[in-house]
RNA sequence: GGAGAGGUUCCCGAGUUGGCCAAAGGGGGCAGACUGUAAAUCUGCUGGCAGCGCCUUCGGUGGUUCGAAUCCACCCCUCUCCA
């Protein structure tokens, strides 16, 4: 068993997708095991483009795709600029909303940066390709006569993914979803001999349509593939944060919060965090994810490292490694902190520490501020403060002419004078 | 188009004999204790502001009233059944 697998070159894309625990549903796992194993498989994942940046959900398939290139294939990151516009009805309970065909290609160049930093566009050993572009121009009656006629209204009414939806309500824009998302498979197959679809686990219904339209239109198999949700031990979403989703883009989530957020995951979620986000060898990460008690946040370490540098760099990692250290050990760097900086001015006779705390983005309005200090949350220096009503002013500064401002155990802001 | 049900604070969800409702309860979130920058547990907080008072909030707009989330009118949206 163990012996079996010594051999790394020889491996399998999907053995290894499997091993990592990717994989939730297949069409077919044998066949496409073999197919992996015998041809240059071009394969492709949706990407639905609403938002101007990828987020820590998007890092599972892209991962995926990393691991598929790796061992060969082309992956095809396809961004639903057309499907975006009707809006995927699975398990949703809202409609979605629409976007300019403007703010879809703003959103896919910012994609395409972050995309990068996982995969190689190099020589169409991958491509980025929007779906609006063979969409948009879909003729109506042409569509249903090619299409539509390969749809079973009953069949669909059945599926999985609009059983939610069969209760709360469903459109015929969105009903006709499934529709579009089956054409992008055909249209990839007949274009670039796409024919692996993989994707989120509620996108198994469309992925199946897609597959069966392929069959049934050009006589040749297609086969598709699910990921396991990358949740935490709670069965929640990764990557939810108070503020929102733990986004890729550094303008929006720092590297130190980013490293942050993975330095401090629960301990049952290091196992699979390691194996489905970094690329590091499984017996390594199943040394790393043994450790016991404490021992496991050097574990946590690594990861919040390795995934710090694969998405923003090596340099990015290793500060925020730093400022982490430095701010719970101790250490010397703090640099990358986050940090604000104030004039000189706005402190000649003293600033309350609760607008200060404002301006830092530390609390959002005077009465959470007053709140944390009632309760001993807020540190200045290292200090716990006490009294609501106290005052900052420059002599309160470092001789660098800097403020630590700490909020809780473990959200830190640095001001800085100027 | 017809008949019903409903839209409440971050979410779910109470509240409709009008005032005692900034609005029960739960979830989530934040903080404190405990710890390992973990989990579990316990405690507190959870609309805003120049804190015992004031301001904005219960789909929208007007109205009745000393006073409305609660009553009336019209409008918007959602769902269910019928066509």
């Amino acid at each position: 068993m163990i012996s079996r697998r010594k051999d790394y070159n020889m491996e399998n894309a999907y053995d290894i997708l499997k091993e990592r625990g990717f994989i939730e549903q297949a069409t077919h796992e044998e066949e496409i095991r073999e197919l992996l194993e015998k041809e240059k498989v071009v394969f492709y994942v949706g990407f639905d483009p609403t938002a101007d940046s990828l987020h820590v959900g998007h890092l599972l398939p892209m991962m995926a795709m990393a691991h598929m290139q790796r061992a060969g294939h082309v992956p095809i990151a396809l961004l639903g600029g057309g499907t975006a516009m009707i809006g995927d009805p699975s398990g949703r309970t809202d409609m979605r909303k629409m976007l300019t065909r403007e703010q879809i290609d703003y959103n896919a160049r910012q994609f395409k940066k972050q995309f990068e930093k996982l995969l190689d566009f190099s020589d169409n050993k991958a491509y980025m390709l929007n779906n609006a572009d063979w969409l948009m121009q879909l003729n109506y009656i042409d569509f249903l006569r090619e299409v539509g006629r390969h749809f079973s209204v009953n069949r669909m009414l059945t599926a999985e993914c609009y059983k939610q939806r069969l209760e709360t309500g469903l459109t015929f824009l969105e009903f006709n979803y499934m529709l579009m998302q089956s054409y992008d498979f055909l249209y990839l197959y007949r274009k670039y001999g796409c024919k692996l679809q993989m994707g989120g686990n509620d996108q198994w219904s469309n992925i199946i349509s897609g597959a069966d339209l392929i069959r049934r239109v050009e006589g040749d198999s297609a086969y598709g593939m699910t990921f396991t949700l990358l949740t935490t031990s709670e069965g929640v979403k990764m990557g939810k944060t108070q503020a929102g989703a733990l986004w890729l883009d550094p303008e929006k989530v720092s590297p130190y919060d980013f490293y942050q957020y993975w330095r401090n995951i629960d301990d049952r979620d290091v196992e699979k965090c390691l194996s489905l986000l970094t690329f590091l060898p499984m017996d390594e990460i199943k040394r790393l994810s043994s450790l016991e008690g404490a021992q496991i946040n050097k574990a946590k370490e690594v990861l919040a490292f390795e995934l710090t540098k694969m998405i923003h760099s090596e340099e990015e990692a290793k500060k925020a490694q730093e400022a982490a250290r430095a701010l719970f050990k101790d250490g010397a760097d703090m640099s990358s902190v986050p940090q604000t900086e104030i004039d000189a001015q706005k402190l000649s006779d003293g600033m309350e520490l609760l607008e200060l705390l404002m301006l830092t983005g530390l609390t959002s309005s005077k009465s959470e501020g007053r709140r944390l200090i009632q309760q001993g949350g807020i540190y200045v220096a290292d200090q716990r403060v006490d009294d609501v009503d106290l005052k900052i002013a420059a002599k309160d500064f470092d001789d660098d002419k800097t403020l630590l401002l700490r909020k809780g155990k473990k959200v830190y802001h640095m001001v800085k004078l100027l």
